[in-house]
RNA sequence: CGCGGGGUGGAGCAGUCUGGUAGCUCGUCGGGCUCAUAACCCGGAGGUCAUAGGUUCAAAUCCUAUCCCCGCAC
């Protein structure tokens, strides 16, 4: 078995490490420059690749006609694809015996797209799952080859869910990459009238608003932690929410109702009790140290 | 050299502009009150004010350099 490996982020990282043995190149983002001082940073699935002595190449267009042929040339049986964050051409899945296998953080047919698992998040809903399916040249609308269903949890944030989704797709690229290579295998076609797509994250949605209902700023704050990471704009500059929970007292928007071992604050239809903060231009830490440093009290608004 | 904030007892902060006895909210320890408590009252311990130089009678505070942490943007 010869296998392709495409991926970048940390949801691949389970299945690169699942597959590993029968990967012959790695695929993944150029290095970027990112962080405070914009130094050019690895990927994820890089630096694993790295740290498994496995080779790795870095196109800027992987649909580039000389690394289609770098790819043909492996004589690979399939592309495997997880978190890559590129179109990849027809010509390029064509490359392989089996063409290319997408591990995608839905049921499909919904939530096609970029943030498959942040949209079904922010949307508040119970189920979700991983659809392993056969890649054609269209975004997330290849045939279906399993899927893998998993409940979600009240509380379970983004990386939470995240992490949880990770290890069962690379439970399922485990089990069926052996009977994909070998031609074992059916793929049935996503029912297109269902289709939901589910757009990147923009920044600004990560934006928790008092005269919002708690339960939706709730779900919203479970889509986008850690990242981008849910903030709230107060009277005392920007405040991240690291840590948060939901309560169902009520009171005027933006008003500290308590002040026990988290910062309980009001919203307009319920309230949320926010555990772990971190104001501007300072470290994460308690709401109690929080409501210390700023000498809060309850009564107090931080609108 | 992308923009900016910060390093003060164990924690989070004030004090720095206008040099002159180390402050606040907590925690901790001891005692008290209470049926009881994360509540309340009293008392104590704990700080070379990031580091190194400089100015000054005197530096947390002014000047210079270095180290470390963080927010935004990407």
């Amino acid at each position: 078995m010869k296998i392709i490996f495409f991926g970048t982020g940390s949801f691949a990282v389970p299945t690169l490490r699942a597959v590993a043995s029968e990967v012959v190149l790695v695929v993944s983002q150029p290095d970027r420059p990112s962080g405070r001082k914009m130094q050019l940073r690895a990927s994820e699935i890089k630096q694993v690749a790295i740290e498994l002595g496995l080779p790795v190449a870095t196109p800027e267009k992987a649909r580039a006609p000389e690394f289609v042929d770098t790819v043909r040339a492996l004589e690979a049986d399939a592309l495997l694809v997880a978190s890559y964050g590129q179109i990849l051409s027809q010509s390029l899945l064509d490359a392989t015996r089996r063409g290319g296998i997408n591990l995608h953080g839905s049921l499909l047919p919904r939530y096609r797209g970029a943030a498959p698992i942040q949209r079904c998040l922010l949307n508040g809903d119970h189920e979700t799952g991983i659809t392993l399916m056969q890649m054609d040249k269209g975004m997330d609308t290849g045939e279906m080859i399993a899927v893998s269903r998993t409940d979600i949890g009240m509380d379970e944030t983004y990386g939470d869910l995240q992490a949880r989704l990770a290890e069962i797709a690379a439970e399922m690229a485990q089990s069926w990459m052996p009977r994909i290579c070998a031609g074992d295998y059916s793929a049935n076609p996503q029912d297109g009238a269902l289709a939901t797509m589910a757009s990147k994250v923009e920044k600004a949605e990560a934006e928790l608003r008092w005269e919002s209902d708690a339960k939706a700023e709730y779900n919203r704050f479970r889509a986008f932690t850690p990242s981008p990471g849910t903030f709230l704009k107060t009277n005392l500059g920007v405040l991240k929410i690291l840590k948060a929970r939901r309560l169902d007292s009520s009171g005027h928007p933006g008003d500290l109702l308590e002040c026990g071992e988290g910062c309980h604050v009001a919203f307009s239809g319920g309230s949320l009790d926010l555990i772990e903060v971190q104001p501007e231009n300072k470290r994460p830490m308690s709401a109690r140290d929080f409501m210390n440093g700023f000498r809060l009290r309850p009564g107090a608004s931080l609108r």
